[in-house]
DNA sequence: GCAAAAGTGTTCTCAATACACCCATGA
DNA sequence: TCATGGGTGTATTGAGAACACTTTTGC
């Protein structure tokens, strides 16, 4: 039997992906790498190892990706049909980088892919690149570029389990900083919701659910009154990966 | 290399696991299986096919153990943990049923599972047990008895989901038959949100939602007026496998 | 006619909405 | 002093909860 570099080491045909969510800019952005010699992006993913949780390979991803760890993490959704474009996709690269498909082979295969959503505070990110990639960029998660495999599927799928989350759990906060002005919260909201809120009413529902804290003025030196900053009381809404799987 | 029974046709270390909800006696049943010579239970599940959807995988397996197709089924969690109990159970079971565990030793590993819960006609379904299981039963999913791997964790965190899933899809619907009493539909409420609701008040908010139609009257024959039955307008929310992963 | 279950109506409360008004700040 | 953005207050609406009342049916 042929050497096959790493395949005892992972489970076979399975795959983590990530959508890391980041908050900049008005917009909703999801972090993107462009595979070695490719004009596609694909989102951050891995392998899961065999002595290791599929929740802890993402956050493995997570922090090479990132930097952080202690990321708001979420599993939202397998992606499993049977005609996946992975084995084409993985073939191109290979020929792409001159690989040697006897010693990779075994990637060359039908994969399932178990999708992850992260929220991350965008200023803290340091984001890096992986070994098979060339860059890193954030994109708009409306405005995607052209992506490999069936990645802007599972990118959607992730904004939509977002959608219906924010509320619910209320973990919005993790893509802001530490303190934030009531308009950054509510630009979060409508970004992510995509829709307007009343700027007063926004503000009572926010205050009313009784988990922000005021903490001080925050002076601009715009032409303007200085707003509040608020904090988020830590406590059971903020920790990552909410049901270890 | 030795002969393995059937350990190329599935993907290696994947499996499908599906909780299925019937309601009947006030109780949401869940539908277990008994492994041969064993004393603990185990739900419905199966191997993904390495031509086969993860989606189609459950659908195959609920289609075997209930006799229906177009059943209402929702993915809702992978169980991923690298310390889940599949090493152990499964020599286990070889042991007890003098298996050779060399042709089937491509099963002792860890797997990852998916988890599935659908939700079936009680009275529709006729239910079979599986080539290694003695029988099956219906239990009360908050009075499960002693199931083998981690499975009393699958079928809580099915229920979870479900009562998540409850209002917001209206899937509630899939567990009655075709028509029912505005009693049957609020006791089916009660039991899976565990609270209880108004009579009238529950009235109101059903036809609110203008998706129930009033068939005709029923004769119970009992010392009281005939109950209303309805109706569940057939739309977007009764077919199966929302977003085929 | 009475008990039991089904159907309908009324009131109260609270949260979401819309609208209006006041405060702080720099040009 | 005025435009800009931030903060607060008030009326309206609609959904949900609590309560009471009427209708049908077998005994």
């Amino acid at each position: 039997m042929k050497e096959s570099f790493g395949a005892d080491l992972y489970i076979p045909q399975l795959s983590v992906d990530c959508v890391i969510f980041g908050f900049h800019d008005a917009q909703l952005k999801v972090l993107l790498l462009q595979p070695m010699g490719f004009d596609y992006w694909i989102l951050p993913g891995g392998l899961v190892g065999q002595e290791e949780g599929v929740d802890e390979a993402a956050l493995r991803v997570l922090k090479e990706r990132t930097g952080l760890s202690d990321i708001y993490l979420e599993q939202f959704r397998v992606f499993g049909r049977s005609d996946r474009p992975t084995i084409e996709t993985m073939k191109h690269f290979f020929r792409s980088n001159h690989l040697n498909e006897e010693r990779f082979g075994w990637m060359l295969r039908r994969y399932v892919s178990v999708g992850y959503y992260a929220l991350v505070d965008f200023s803290k990110v340091r984001p890096s690149a992986d070994l098979f990639s060339e860059r890193f960029a954030w994109y708009d998660v409306r405005k995607l570029p052209a992506t490999g495999f069936d990645h802007s599927e599972i990118a959607s799928g992730a904004l939509g389990a977002l959608q219906l989350m924010l509320d619910y759990k209320l973990v919005g906060f993790n893509l802001l900083g530490e303190t934030f002005t009531m308009m950054e919260l509510q630009s979060l909201y409508e970004t992510v919701l995509d829709r307007p809120f009343s700027r007063n009413n926004f503000q009572r529902k926010m205050l009313n659910l009784g988990i922000l804290e005021r903490v001080e003025k925050l002076y601009t030196g715009a032409a303007n009154k200085a707003p509040y900053l608020y904090k988020f009381k830590s406590g059971e809404h903020t920790g990552p990966v909410p049901g270890l799987s």
